[in-house]
DNA sequence: CAAGTGTACTAGATCAACTAATACACTTAT
DNA sequence: ATAAGTGTATTAGTTGATCTAGTACACTTG
């Protein structure tokens, strides 16, 4: 009903779930205290085992975006206290794409005008898709 | 003489090794033909095993940045060709950051400030620091 | 009580990364 | 020619992370 595996993805199982499940939070498809599928259920539909989801859950806890209760099951953390970090957490990845594009000689005004724009020599990326981006 | 391992750096030896070769060429430390050091030298000079510089070096080769001859040595390629390749990849890091930043509300313009600002809540980033970007 | 929940633990399989040792073909200087 | 230094290849073993498997315990809810 959730979740996608993408066997392409080289990063481990229990990060790439929790990092769809944090998607999810922060895009505000969960709501806070909705529950989410229990460890063993959606372990049952991934046809994974239960250990590798609850290693997933237990990262999210870890960094606040759930809760669990014993006996009752895991739960959506608010998120709203969150959004600070993660606004830190993409300026230091912006730092580090900064210091690579200086190395090859792309300039802040090439790096600002790409995100202004975008289209420009990303072959991946199609007008239709560009559309989406509302 | 050279290159220092970092420990803290959770990637794995020979791809910190390379791309830290990498950046000196792409800033132009090391020219055109210019010799690497030995497989072994470097490999000594680390205290590490010179299987681990050869599959640093490899890939290098393999990413078109340096050239080996047998009997002779390791030494850098033409970097100039490589450029427009470097910043397509650089570019679809940026999209990968743009899509996180949509997901928690960043908009285009937040980065692009950042960008060309870069001081604000970026604790890791001093004025001195700020200088000597030049 | 029974079923479902989170949680913990042990055990084994697999794989990437790294170390270790050795070997071969080549080039260069002596 | 010899010796030393070079890239390259191969085999073997260690370590750690990941994942699977099975079991167990305490808790909550109907």
């Amino acid at each position: 009903m959730w979740i996608e595996i993408d066997f392409r993805d080289k990063r481990p199982l229990y990060e790439q779930i929790a990092s769809k499940i944090e998607e999810m939070i922060l895009r505000g498809v969960l709501s806070k205290d909705e529950a989410l599928p229990s460890v063993r259920s959606l372990a049952m539909e991934l046809s994974i085992n239960p250990n590798t989801i609850q290693k997933a859950y237990s990262t999210l806890e870890a960094e606040g975006l759930t809760y669990s209760v014993s006996g009752r099951g895991s739960f959506v953390a608010d998120a709203g206290g969150l959004l600070p970090k993660k606004r830190e957490e993409i300026f230091r990845e912006l730092d580090g794409i900064m210091q690579k594009a200086k190395v090859i000689g792309l300039t802040r005004l090439e790096l600002m005008a790409y995100i202004q724009g975008d289209v420009k020599s990303s072959p991946g990326r199609t007008k239709a898709k560009e559309e989406s981006d509302r």
